[in-house]
DNA sequence: TCATGGTTTAACCAAATGGTTAACAAAAGT
DNA sequence: ACTTTTGTTAACCATTTGGTTAAACCATGA
């Protein structure tokens, strides 16, 4: 009795990623997922049961693939400064594929805190957080000394709210004439390799 | 036939602010809204016809007070230099007392990026933006050469993420030992503060 | 006092929506 | 071949929800 390993439930997960990306768990309505997966409603709930744990699963899967990020902070072979450069760059790739990640992500745990909260726990055991790697720098000297926890703050926000806010921004850049957007990437990610440079190298 | 003036339609609002801000415009539910006003569900309509005008009226307001920070921007009677500054502590002080709005705006402008942009107009042509204001002050060499949009990016995000992100990062610093809240405040300010100054600082 | 018109409510309605059921189709096991 | 399990569907159900209606309430002015 082989499972038949079915690709219904990858289709049905890859709809509802992007309805719910989009729409959020209350916005989101099973037809619309169904309608996109290509197949009968009742068959979510064969696959899922209900909504919520639908839900679950994509929340789940965007959760991990946000702290797959945070891998390259243990990599012993480069010196930390370098792994927090690189962090950041893997954060932009990572917000560049998936830009309705973040803003997903913080609407679904503003609205469900307790969720998160458990949830987040596992993923934190297994990956050292960016703070401690800081602390750690700081102590053997690789960087300065600087508060661990607001240099983690601006950075992300650095990072993210690019993406969260982007159209907001791009809104504000058409009415400047300037654009928003690829052609900025770049300047982009300098500026942020740039901040950190600024705030964590040794004097 | 004097208009009763009433106080109803204010406290219909008040409720409407909370509740939206917290749910969004398809989250919340009228119900809700009128329990929280202490009155019954029909008067939202005798008020304000339906849900979305209501929605309207809230979402038209946060967006004035978001606007009314920009005010001091214009400010001729001081630097420009000054004046950012002052901006970025206005923009704090706004989202500390209101700390849901950023992501109620963002939440729904993603959702109905038309709406937003129309009612945006309105709002820039009145308020000089930011990056017109650095661009002016580049032109007189108050402040030296950057890339305005850029600038005005990574301000922003600064500024705002924080709060955007305030649970995610709660649970963060929690798990690290540290605290993030008003204790921080005062770090926080700071570093944006610094980040002005290093950025746009003439040589 | 009572007529008028704005204000408020309880009861109701139609549509939308998450979820269920029962029947059917397709594989898999024997 | 045929039985059992898994996959899929159309039709249906109960609840929720935005919105309506008709009646009641209440202040005000004649």
């Amino acid at each position: 009795m082989k499972l038949k390993d079915s690709k219904t439930e990858e289709v049905i997960l890859d709809a509802a990623k992007v309805v719910f990306m989009e729409f959020g768990l209350y916005g989101a309505r099973m037809q619309q997922i169904a309608d996109r997966a290509g197949i009968n409603k009742a068959l979510l709930h064969y696959y899922f049961r209900n909504k919520e744990r639908l839900f679950d699963r994509v929340f789940e899967n965007a959760l991990s693939r946000y702290f797959q990020n945070m891998e390259v902070l243990q990599d012993d072979s480069l010196p930390i400064i370098d792994r927090i450069h690189s962090y950041a760059d893997r954060f932009i790739d990572f917000l560049t594929e998936y830009p309705q990640m973040a803003i997903f992500l913080i609407k679904e745990v503003s609205l469900n805190q307790a969720l998160f909260e458990e949830k987040v726990n596992s993923h934190i055991k297994e990956n050292p957080s960016l703070i401690a790697v800081i602390n750690q720098g700081i102590q053997r000297g690789e960087i300065q000394f600087i508060n661990a926890m607001l240099f983690f703050v601006n950075l992300v926000s650095l990072c993210t709210y690019p993406f969260v806010a982007r159209p907001i921004f791009k809104v504000v850049a058409a009415k400047n004439d300037t654009m928003w957007g690829v052609e900025q990437e770049i300047y982009f990610r300098t500026s942020i390799h740039e901040f950190i440079n600024h705030k964590i190298k040794p004097l």
